[in-house]
RNA sequence: GGAAGCGUGCCGGAGCGGCCGAACGGAACAGUCUUGAAAACUGUCGUAGUUAAUAGCUACCGUGGGUUCAAAUCCCACCGCUUCCUCCA
């Protein structure tokens, strides 16, 4: 949710983060006039409410003989007072309406434009190549008998899988680094509720036009959440947090579901794209100033792990229109597939500023005791995914794949994965 | 799943349909005292909206409805918590 100030005061910031995006500017004008016209209703609704209150407390002291006539005289005032709430509230409804449409105001800089309008910030590592035929991370799956697709399918349909030992290890040893690192940079483990109230999904912004991406339980109204943000964003909800000593951080560990509605026939091979996976979130609450640099940090993080996974990357500016509806600004980082010659997404790290705390209602004091609406920032340190791209670069000649030198401590300092030898 | 009880401010804990935004205690903060601290004393001490305003007004006592001139207080529904029984990783 934007900040009504900004509306009240600079409505053509607001404008000119719409163009950028690609949206409807003159829904802008609409929320400055809808926010006239509430507050206009307020005041008329209070003002008759302040006179309700002054008559009902009449009715106490007076005597029995003036009584009827107050009472008389109440009533016709609570009539007016109804009235005039409803018209307030009607009023309210509709401004509310036309701002949750706002889409968070982008920061000044970034690229406008859309999916494809990204600035590359970035490459690191060079592309890796073979002197070899390579193997894409289904096949290396299978000979090294470490995902199981086809049992995934059997079990619960499309986009399911297995990881199966060395996998199964893999995944678990990159969370762990993930953690490990995260840890050492402040951040506080949790391990996160993954069904969630609906509330606290719509205050993180994905009830929205991506609803149909969602998993939801009618038996128990329910959501399924696609990423621990939703429990992380959720956690401070409708707090005054304490930001006095610094930022809070968590690494928020979680299960992720996702429907893939929208995305039917897209990578549609292997676990690229998966119905269910795991995955390491860092979320920082902080103070809006700091935001900017705190940004730069989860960045920084990401690519520490993507460069301890031996990984080449690059690191996108996303372009305003291909914001998510809470971001200001978000930073990708892909990496370099083999088998499909081309950058795949690995994290993404958004910076949020005050936009889905205002929805959440999530507060701290600044110096002067005065509560501020907090920003939020979110980014990937590790997820399941991040597997195509290890199996996939570091793949031998033989079908063997080298496991990164930073993971194998997690590994019991197995080095190689060989391919499963059949007695 | 069955039974009972409870949801009030940072915490504990009162609260009669009007005098309750809410007693009292604690915590916290500021000051006095002190070399400093503790203790004691004094004061401050919820959040938000509206407004030029730290003036006024309005709203909030789990949430949403209802009754009433007037609701923390009465009624209904929902949510949550606690205890007991049952069951169970």
């Amino acid at each position: 949710m934007i900040d009504s100030n900004l509306l009240r005061e600079n409505p053509d910031a607001i404008k000119a983060s719409q163009r950028a995006r690609g949206n409807d500017e003159s829904i802008v004008d609409d929320a400055v006039q809808a926010d006239a016209n509430w507050r206009k209703c307020l005041q008329a609704y209070e003002t008759l409410r302040a006179e309700q209150n002054a008559a009902a407390k009449l009715v106490g002291s007076a005597s029995k003989e003036e009584r009827p006539a107050l009472i008389q005289a109440g009533q016709v005032l609570a009539e007016k007072v109804k009235a005039a709430l409803e018209v307030a509230n009607a009023a309210e409804v509709h401004l509310n309406e036309l701002i949750w449409k706002i889409e968070n105001v982008v920061i000044e800089g970034i690229p406008a434009g859309g999916e494809e309008n990204f600035t590359v910030i970035k490459e690191v590592g060079t592309k890796q190549t073979f002197d070899f035929e390579p193997r894409d991370h289904v096949a290396l799956g299978e000979l090294l008998d470490i995902i199981d697709i086809e049992r995934g399918v059997k079990v619960s349909g499309s986009r399911f899988y297995f990881l199966k030992g060395w996998g199964a290890r893999l995944e678990l040893a990159m969370m762990n680094m993930a953690l490990d690192l995260a840890s050492k940079h402040d951040f506080t483990a949790l391990i996160t509720p993954t069904l969630v109230r609906p509330e606290v999904m719509a205050g993180t912004g994905f009830l929205g036009e991506h609803s149909d991406e969602i998993y939801y339980l009618p038996a128990d109204d329910l959501y399924l959440t696609g990423t621990s943000e939703v429990a992380l964003a959720g956690y401070h909800r409708d707090e005054i947090i304490d930001l006095s000593a610094g930022p809070l951080r968590y690494a928020g560990w979680s299960t992720c579901y996702r429907r893939e509605a929208g995305s039917a026939g897209r990578d549609t091979r292997g676990i690229l794209r998966v119905h269910q996976f795991n995955k390491l979130e860092m979320f920082s609450y902080i103070k809006p100033e700091d935001a900017e640099n705190e940004h730069l940090k989860l960045l920084a993080l990401e690519e520490a792990m993507l460069q301890a996974c031996e990984l080449s990357y690059r690191v996108i500016d996303t372009a305003a229109g291909d914001l998510g509806s809470s971001a200001a600004r978000k930073y990708d980082s892909e990496a370099w597939v083999p088998s499909q010659q081309t950058y795949r997404e690995l994290t993404s790290s958004s910076n949020c500023t005050t936009y889905q705390a205002r929805r959440l209602n999530v507060r701290y004091r600044d110096e002067n005791g005065k509560t501020q609406t907090a920003a939020t920032l979110n980014g990937t340190l590790a997820t399941t995914r991040w597997l195509v791209a290890i199996l996939e670069t570091h793949q031998q000649a033989d079908g063997s794949v080298r496991i990164p030198a930073a993971l194998r401590p997690y590994l019991g300092g197995q080095e190689v994965i060989e391919p499963k030898v059949r007695a």
